[in-house]
DNA sequence: CCGATTTTGACAACGGTTTTCATTCTGGAG
DNA sequence: CTCCAGAATGAAAACCGTTGTCAAAATCGG
């Protein structure tokens, strides 16, 4: 039964940004769910090995998930206030890693890239307050 | 007295990746140093602290550690296999970033780029064996 | 040398993640 | 429906890197 691994799924497809096991475990017991958080780790493995579900590590250690609109390679632009994500397609990046690879001999590149700022409401809310 | 702080740093400045504290722990203790794993942490903090070192976290949820050539911005090609790292600038990537997040509207542009390929030596051995 | 301050490091505590293992659920066979 | 095998589940323990605690040792100023 992938009942559990739905139900995680859909958390994070209805999510805005990145949350992390603790924190699906969190709302799914608040959401009355009766689910362990073994079972929610085991999902969230099972949806990143599929590929549907994107995985990345904040800076303590902890790791976080994402429903991805698209199964395609691209990277994220994290408010680092609220947490808000937009998916950003950068070509850009793309050839200037493997440019920077090949520069250096290096084959078989790979990246990670991630872009954190803060998005236009919490701009708001921070130069009100 | 920073005694300490200077040789885990030696540690580092002599060597070609990222090391883990755990590692860089392990090499003084079988150098004959006589250090507690505690100290070791600290030191690490104070130099990252104090912008001597980068730090970084691996796929594991480990903090891995590197004495970077210069005090400026830049990036890192690393070796998969054999882990040695090539310092790179990219100033394309951060115009890039910057003009993602003003697209959006987000302010207060960082972010965090790593690549990952397979060196020359690496390269050669794999496809030898 | 003496006291104040800092540094050290063994050990315990912490927190997120993974493993263990007994129980529960599922689906097929009789 | 009952029985069985295999998969899924989840509570609790184990893990592991990291951080905090606190007494002992080193260092500095006088």
């Amino acid at each position: 039964m992938t009942n559990r691994r739905d139900a995680v799924r859909d958390i994070l497809v209805h999510s805005e940004g990145f949350r992390s096991a603790q924190d699906i475990y969190a709302q799914m017991r608040s959401d009355g769910a009766k689910i362990g958080l073994t079972t929610v780790y085991r999902a969230l493995q099972a949806l990143a090995d599929a590929g549907q579900i994107d995985v990345l590590r904040t800076d303590d250690g902890e790791s976080v998930y994402r429903a991805c609109a698209t199964g395609t390679h691209h990277h994220h632009l994290v408010c680092r206030r609220c947490g808000r994500t937009v998916e950003v397609a950068g070509p850009a990046v793309e050839r200037w890693a493997e440019a920077v690879g090949a520069e250096h001999g290096f084959t078989a590149i790979t990246h990670t890239v991630e872009v954190f700022g803060t998005c236009p409401s919490c701009s708001a809310i921070a130069s009100a307050g």
